[in-house]
DNA sequence: GCATTCTGCAA
DNA sequence: TATTGCAGAATGC
């Protein structure tokens, strides 16, 4: 194995010396050693990077990953410094970039901010970003404002700045009231890069923002959500080749971080106005982007409305159950101690369990269990690994149990009250709206998009989400097999059409057709099958991945899945139809249009290339579930304010919404998110919502 | 302190 | 060798 040169550093290699022939030229500075000399060792292998590079700065075509690999196949090295990174930004380094001029003016005075309100009304369209103490827009105070509605050209206005240093004109409070009926302003259209954030923080100081009609780093995502990094400074780079003042230059980094407002004016207004500037420029080219590839209606439609949506949800967080989570956190440490006992007892001397490098010691050398697989730097531990030797071994089974526990004190149970807000006695999360490739949401800070339903134990975590008291209950409204139907609207399939029309069970409807059975002959385990194949053919399974899952013979898997086809020849054409579009456009499409490029769908290598193929066939249908309930988010969104309603969204598990109901909106609840949810867009199948009820997420769902 | 790797939770 | 994510813990520099 190689040690990691993982895309981080790789980028951070790239940016700091911006081209290949500098990292040649810098190759001794490189800090550390073993990347400095794995560098070295290969010093061909940069030169040929420098090679493609030119040939495509020469010849114009579009290399990937693919073409290092095509020549140098078995390449680790390349392949790790290459992971994750863009080519097309890479290329950008090399170019010749014109310099960028920008003027910046400090607003420090009464007159001055009036003249600046004044210019901004008149503009009518601005892009502004605001400096502050914390990234948690709970806790985050405001430092400065700046604007820019010119590119080229951007206004700072400081709030507040370390003492000895220049004075601020007036206090924060009359700074930011003075500037509030600019941001409350419908008319007055705003732009910024990551605006849900400078939104937050402002709604925390009493303003809220109206007018938002741009954010540079959605409009980034949409125009190409894989993989980029959307960061204004490395946008400002691949864009403009402009090179940002960075925020370590300004407060530092590690335990030596100072804070924003320890900034002195000298330092923070340039820094600022970069960032109002570059964003102001960023729309300026984007926008026309957006348009050009039909993007425009999911952009204002869906994705920027989708801002206020998610800026609420966070806003209104969950109530936690803190004493029922400490209990289990006992009751689990109990549990887990007694598993150590035994696992040391088994093993015949103590360790760290947690180490998987301790652990495949234990088992593989000094136990001498067999092999099953092995990871790139060792041995394998993982639970279909331990699941295997069970069979022969006990030890490995009492592991597995001590994983179980273990996962689910130190990820949920123990690190979920940490994270209880002090101020609001609620978690919470961030939704991220511009990191999944398909157009999905994310959740972190924490994470509560995978929090577990799977095992009894897992269950019980779910029972500390609880609604703020007892006049509240939960509703969670979920989508009934969206997925599968979105598959039988594009493949328009009778057979599989016809399954949702009747409102049948679809995987014992399927188990039918497949094994030609009536349905209420079709047992269990051949229900539980053609599940296994409904989600697979999701993902592009093939037969291989159905034998090991169902562990039953390549055979078997490989005519269930031609009998399978057989059952819904449309699904077939729609994966084969769907394979040809991306390979001709080398993009796939969701229902409103949604893009994602998959630029490795014609290669050679076959790996790479069914990977691809995979994601052809998944994102369509993972998009455009996404699509929909984004969607119905925003139209509840509308209907609870509109109505008044006490009501609130509070969280969204990509195909599942959870709302904090007051008891006497219960009834209307019911229907008005079933409504909404059903309707959100119209699709050649029948779309059903199931909808619980209860006083905690575990019984609502 | 930071990046990487392995592992495992969800839809 | 079924997709998309996030995070804890260990490890190594």
């Amino acid at each position: 194995g190689v040690p990691g040169i993982g895309p981080k550093t790789a980028l951070s290699l790239l940016q700091e010396w911006k081209s290949i022939d500098n990292i040649i030229n810098n190759l001794d500075s490189i800090p550390r050693a073993s990347t400095r000399n794995k560098l070295k060792d290969n010093l061909e292998i940069l030169e040929l990077s420098k090679k493609l590079v030119t040939i495509h700065c020469n010849v114009g075509i579009d290399f990937s990953l693919e073409d290092f690999k095509a020549v140098e196949p078995d390449d680790d090295i390349l392949m790790q410094l290459f992971q994750g990174l863009e080519f097309a930004s890479l290329l950008d380094f090399v170019k010749p970039q014109p310099k960028v001029e920008m003027d910046y003016r400090v607003v420090n005075s009464e007159d001055a901010l009036h003249t600046l309100i004044a210019d901004l009304w008149k503009a009518g369209t601005w892009a502004f970003d605001l400096e502050t103490t914390s990234l948690n827009p709970l806790h985050a105070e405001i430092v400065g404002f700046s604007f820019s509605f010119r590119q080229g050209e951007a206004f700072y206005v400081p709030v507040l700045l370390p003492p000895l240093d220049t004075e601020v004109w007036a206090d924060p409070k009359t700074i930011i009231s003075t500037l509030q009926p600019l941001f409350e302003d419908e008319s007055l259209k705003k732009c910024g890069h990551n605006i849900k954030f400078d939104t937050a923080v402002l709604k925390n100081n009493g303003v809220e923002v109206h007018g938002i009609d741009f954010d540079t780093m959605v409009a980034s995502y949409l125009l190409n959500p894989s993989g980029r990094q959307i960061n204004l400074d490395s946008l400002s780079l691949e864009h403009f080749g402009h090179k940002k003042i960075s925020i370590t230059e300004l407060i530092g980094s590690g335990k030596n971080q100072r804070s924003m407002a320890e900034v002195p004016l000298d330092q923070i207004a340039p820094y600022a106005s970069e960032d109002a500037d570059f964003t102001w420029r960023l729309r300026e080219k984007l926008e026309p982007q957006i348009e050009e590839l039909h993007l425009k209606a999911l952009n204002e439609e869906v994705e920027i409305p989708l801002i206020g949506v998610l800026l609420q949800m966070e806003c209104n967080g969950v109530s936690l159950d803190s004493g029922f989570l400490g209990q289990m956190s006992i009751d689990l440490q109990k549990q887990l101690n007694t598993l150590i006992l035994e696992i040391y007892k088994e093993a015949g001397e103590e360790f760290n369990i947690n180490s998987t490098k301790q652990l495949s010691h234990i088992l593989f050398e000094k136990l001498e269990m067999p092999v099953v697989r092995r990871t790139k730097t060792g041995y394998s531990t993982d639970v279909s690994v331990l699941e295997t030797l069970a069979k022969n071994y006990s030890l490995p089974k009492t592991l597995l149990e001590y994983r179980q526990l273990s996962k689910l004190k130190s990820t949920y149970v123990d690190a979920l009250p940490r994270l209880i807000d002090p101020k609001t006695k609620r978690v919470h999360t961030s939704f991220n709206q511009t990191i999944a490739a398909t157009g999905r949401l994310s959740s972190s800070n924490p994470n509560l998009q995978n929090i577990p339903i799977r095992t009894e134990i897992g269950r019980q975590i779910r029972k500390a989400f609880v609604p703020q008291n007892e006049n509240y209950v939960l509703l969670d409204a979920d989508y009934s097999q969206i997925e599968l139907r979105i598959m039988a609207h594009y493949s328009e399939d009778k057979n599989l059409r016809q399954a949702f029309i009747d409102e049948t069970d679809v995987h014992r409807r399927t188990a039918a057709l497949v094994f030609k059975l009536d349905e209420q002959d079709v047992s269990n385990d051949l229900r539980r099958r053609a599940k296994e194949v409904n989600f697979g053919i999701m993902y592009g399974m093939g037969a291989y991945g159905l034998s090991s899952r169902l562990d039953i013979p390549l055979e078997e898997a490989d005519e269930f899945i031609k009998a399978y086809f057989a059952t819904y020849p449309g699904v077939q054409k729609f994966m084969d139809s769907t394979l040809d579009s991306a390979r001709k456009n080398g993009y796939v499409t969701t229902l409103l249009n949604r893009r994602r490029y998959l630029p490795e769908i014609n290669s050679d290598n076959r790996q790479v290339r069914q990977f691809a193929e995979r994601t052809a066939i998944n994102m369509p249908i993972q998009g455009s579930a996404a699509d929909l309930i984004k969607v119905a988010m925003i139209r509840l969104h509308e209907t609870l304010k509109r109505g008044k309603f006490k009501t609130k969204m509070i969280l969204q598990v990509h195909d599942e919404l959870v709302f904090e109901v007051p008891k006497d909106e219960v009834e209307n609840m019911q229907k008005l998110v079933r409504q909404e949810m059903e309707n959100a867009i119209k699709i050649d199948v029948p779309i059903k919502v199931d909808i619980g009820i209860g006083d905690n997420w575990l019984e609502a769902h």
